[in-house]
DNA sequence: CCCATATTACCGACCAGTTGGTCTTTTGGG
DNA sequence: CCCAAAAGACCAACTGGTCGGTAATATGGG
């Protein structure tokens, strides 16, 4: 079945938004570029604003979230999960040559000042990987292997990533990318004892 | 003596583009706030990216380098350098009301993928921290009080700066930004020895 | 089953306003 | 008088968004 109208144009200005950001994703691009009237597109989506809110919701969903508790949950401790997390993150990003980093990230920067409504939407998603992180390691705390607060690594965690994710687009340096996660993997390392 | 005109420019532009970002700021903002007139900016400056290379190099010498410079050589040791900077930074940030954020972190993620140049001037900007991070912790490194390599440290150390600082401006909640500085001083505990 | 009536999906010209940038003109100190 | 400095009118291109209209699809009574 063709993929319908409402579709063609989520992909696309998510694939946009990902790449070029907020202010520099015209609607135009957007239906031209998804082969869609201009009509069509305010047909299914009010403004800018609302379909920039459904493209953040299903990148944090489908990219972050989903993915996080996968990893978590196939793992045989949070420990190998986050590694396993890390390694899949990092190959992603490496597969499309570091570009675009971390959509909800790169919203987080150019939005959080300039539309208090997007802010609280990504402020939420932030929030829910750091619950789904800390529900994982909680346990790892009552047994005295954390070195530091489940909740306070959690966010360490969280915006080490984010930090490398944009040290990353910045240097578009394979080898450099690679020792920076491996960082990352030594400072689960240094917090989380086996 | 009066601000000249080519000050006004880019104390302004660097003010606009701090706190709405590159393509949120316009120059018809830029020169009407700044008080001057169009053709007074564009006499100074060829194009809008000229400018924004001017501000991004005020930014990060007078914010960054130079900041983390003095605390390193002020400090007895380079770890209680890092926390002083650490404190000062926060500091600062905090009395923005966590608005804004880091200028070379916003300038990274609008623009790596949009402008080589530019990426390359931000990329330089971030190298030259890493390596007066770098100079300030080798010594340590050799005295076996590095758990980390001191270069690889670094970098962690300058992405979680970058991350922290992202997630303080999507929360904007002091409380919780205190306790995200803690944790980045908990980093530099963990991985130097005293 | 047929067909009138709604409803939804879609089209693309068009709008006012803004953008980065140009050009001619004016100003005023040395 | 000269010329750097400053002014601001102006421009084409583009922006997010509107609008009047058409095509396709459901719906439901006779």
């Amino acid at each position: 079945m063709a993929k319908s109208t409402r579709v063609k144009i989520v992909e696309k200005a998510e694939n946009l938004l990902w790449y070029r950001g907020y202010q520099a994703t015209s609607l135009n691009d957007v239906v031209s570029k998804a082969g869609v009237s201009k009509g069509a597109f305010f047909h299914y989506y009010p403004n800018k604003q609302a379909i920039s809110q459904d493209v953040i919701n299903k990148y944090a969903r489908e990219q972050l979230s989903v993915p996080l508790e996968k990893c978590l949950s196939a793992a045989r401790s949070p420990k190998e999960g986050l590694f396993a997390w890390v390694e899949g993150y990092f190959a992603g990003y490496k597969s499309h040559e570091f570009k675009g980093g971390c959509l909800l990230g790169n919203m987080a920067l150019e939005l959080s000042d300039q539309n208090e409504t997007a802010r609280e939407t990504i402020k939420g998603h932030f929030l829910e990987l750091e619950n789904i992180l800390c529900s994982a390691l909680k346990p790892l705390e009552s047994e005295g292997k954390m070195l530091m607060e489940a909740r306070q690594f959690a966010r360490l965690f969280i915006a080490s990533v984010q930090g490398i994710t944009m040290m990353t687009k910045v240097h578009k340096d394979g080898n450099r990318a690679g020792r920076e996660f491996m960082a990352l993997a030594q400072l689960i390392e240094l917090a989380i004892k086996d």
